[in-house]
DNA sequence: TGTTAGCACTCGATCATGGTGAGTGCTAAA
DNA sequence: TTTAGCACTCACCATGATCGAGTGCTAACA
């Protein structure tokens, strides 16, 4: 389909696009045939309009409106005709300069990262950690709450902590979790969660005679503690800023707006789905996605450390998102954090 | 100047603030007159309405619309008119059962606690974690992470896990920090923050030489673990609930509404300001306060367990709020809460 | 003296009207 | 193939009329 578009046509509906970013309105033939000088009269470029209109790339309003680029429009805009530069060495430093993560801990980074990405493009932030079981194993305590319910504090290498509240048995004494915490630390050191799942089970299945009382409680209260899937940790950082960007200006828009940023469950759903990929991934919410995105945008890039860990962050904003300056921020903070996260353990 | 409002007057400004309550529009003197049975006239109603307008408590849009209650009005109904009948039996299991605390951590309480909150009341609820410095000190865990960086954990006697990102001496091995977490844990079991802290100091104010190297160490990095102010822990549940409400319909009263939901400083500010009150309290976001309540009232409890740890739970919501209904839901939930954080430590 | 009926008045909300201008589609000429 | 011209569409805005809920005031009434 790409190829069946001429290069005037291809001029024009980026003229469109982009007179459409900046301004948020309808674009007329007029206005393409006097800024961008193509040398065309404005009666020609609607007869190229029309064309792209059949195709399903712009639409109109209503009938004496100007265009707007549909969900499609943009996607072909951004696969054929976007064209992003690298950040200068200048504007990476600056970058850089933004963020400070001198001594935080795994959920500030995370905070922080946020609110930078949602400052610079003044549009809304994500962040979402890595998820648990993709971290690699460093300590686990056990905590005595009450009668039989253990807080158990797990460490990943990258300093990420989590925490839940198993049940046990009551007659375990402080002397014995110290044990088991020693057995499994030694045990289970620098395994990812996955192999420690897989490692537990196979033991737990052998002949379980073979092992001695304590040995076995050691391996149940971990299985018990890293059996479910802890929830993911999704950071949202100023959603008001939308409100501020005129496709979100009537009641409704600003109603459906909040409610998408609010349904955490579907955006980690869909930041699920981009973690296999590599580099800037960008989603247009148009109708055809079946995860409501309130007609925005969401570009994304996910970041690793060398274990394995991944995260993604990115920014949401209007389908209308600069994307020739956002892509790039989002590119280069996820290069940084990956960075961050491996200096974390040396 | 409660005493100054005859019987009637005050009878007709419960009526007014009632019906406005649950109509969200103007009241007029017809509709008092009509629907309760005062036995008065239209008229009549508005000889007492326009005293009252006069000493500040009620309103009128413009001309020739009824008349709202302002804030100051609110603030009289609630001090003096409103009467909060407690929960029966009934209502208060149905209560208990919505929530389900079985197994949870600190911070999923505190989450469920705000969910159910906005959602019983169809507002948006707050929850503020105990302090940090009013927690009592369980047991403290260090973590190295890469040269000369250690990741405490801090965990309080209710299940509150705190971490945090310090700098240390590099050349610990893994088992000096053994010891001294050990020694730090019997060290200060059962001692409130601000104790912990108080001795802390002393100690490494006295002689120092007397102390071995070790200890010094110990001293020193639990001090530094333990300095500053962790943030504040706010949950803000529902807040897209609140979009329906009609006080919020224009896009700036959203706008309005969703950034003072955002700024979570200045809730926590006020939630704060609310912690040395006993049972219920009802903030008005009147033009006096200082803090912008966007026209919201706040209705907020505190919550305690015996070793004096604090937080604060509440419902915010329009000024027009059903406070009959929420009032005891609040007050009911902080008691359960209450009891919750005990049952942790046995 | 307190209460009420009557009445003129106010003012937002709603609706119909008409003008304006940006923009379109189509056609015919260059 | 491009373009000038033209009729047409339609959102937007200002205007003005009507409506009705509600008020304040005054005079009559119990």
């Amino acid at each position: 389909m790409a190829d069946s578009l001429t290069e005037r046509s291809q001029n024009i509906l980026e003229a469109i696009v982009e007179d459409y970013i900046s301004s948020a309105e309808p674009v007329g033939s007029r206005a393409i045939s006097r800024k961008h000088n193509f040398n065309l009269s404005p009666a020609s470029v609607r007869n190229v309009m029309a064309d792209l209109e059949e195709m399903g790339l712009l639409c109109s309003p209503h009938t004496s409106a100007g265009r707007i680029p549909t969900g499609k429009g943009f996607q072909y805009y951004i696969d054929t005709l976007l064209d992003v530069r690298d950040l200068n060495r200048n504007e990476k430093q600056n970058l850089r300069n933004s963020y400070r993560f001198q001594n935080m801990k795994m959920e500030d980074i995370m905070q922080e990262v946020g609110r930078v990405l949602s400052g610079l493009s003044q549009y809304t932030g994500l962040v979402m950690a890595p998820k648990f079981i993709s971290t690699v194993f460093r300590q686990i305590e056990f905590i005595r709450l009450s009668h039989g319910r253990l807080l158990v504090i797990y460490v990943s290498e990258t300093g990420l902590v989590q925490n839940k509240v198993i049940e046990s048995d009551p007659n375990l004494t402080a002397s014995d979790l110290e044990q088991i915490s020693n057995y499994l630390n030694s045990e289970l050191n620098g395994l990812s969660i996955q192999e420690v799942r897989t490692k537990l089970n196979k033991e737990l299945q052998e002949d379980q005679t073979r092992y001695d009382q304590l040995k076995k409680q050691a391996l149940s209260l971990s299985c018990a503690a890293l059996q479910d899937e802890v929830e993911d940790q999704l950071y949202v950082s100023g959603a008001s800023l939308m409100l501020g960007q005129p496709e979100f200006s009537t009641p409704d828009q600003m109603k459906r707006m909040i409610q998408t940023l609010e349904s955490k469950k579907h955006l980690i759903d869909l930041l699920d789905s981009s973690q296999s990929a590599q580099g800037v991934q960008i989603f247009i919410g148009s109708e055809s996605s079946h995860i409501d995105l309130a007609d925005c945008s969401l570009v994304t890039s996910n970041f690793s450390n060398q274990k394995g860990a991944i995260g993604t962050l990115g920014v949401i904003g209007p389908m209308r998102m600069n994307y020739s300056q956002v892509v790039p921020i989002v590119d280069f903070t996820a290069q940084l954090v990956s960075r961050v996260l491996d200096r974390e353990l040396e």
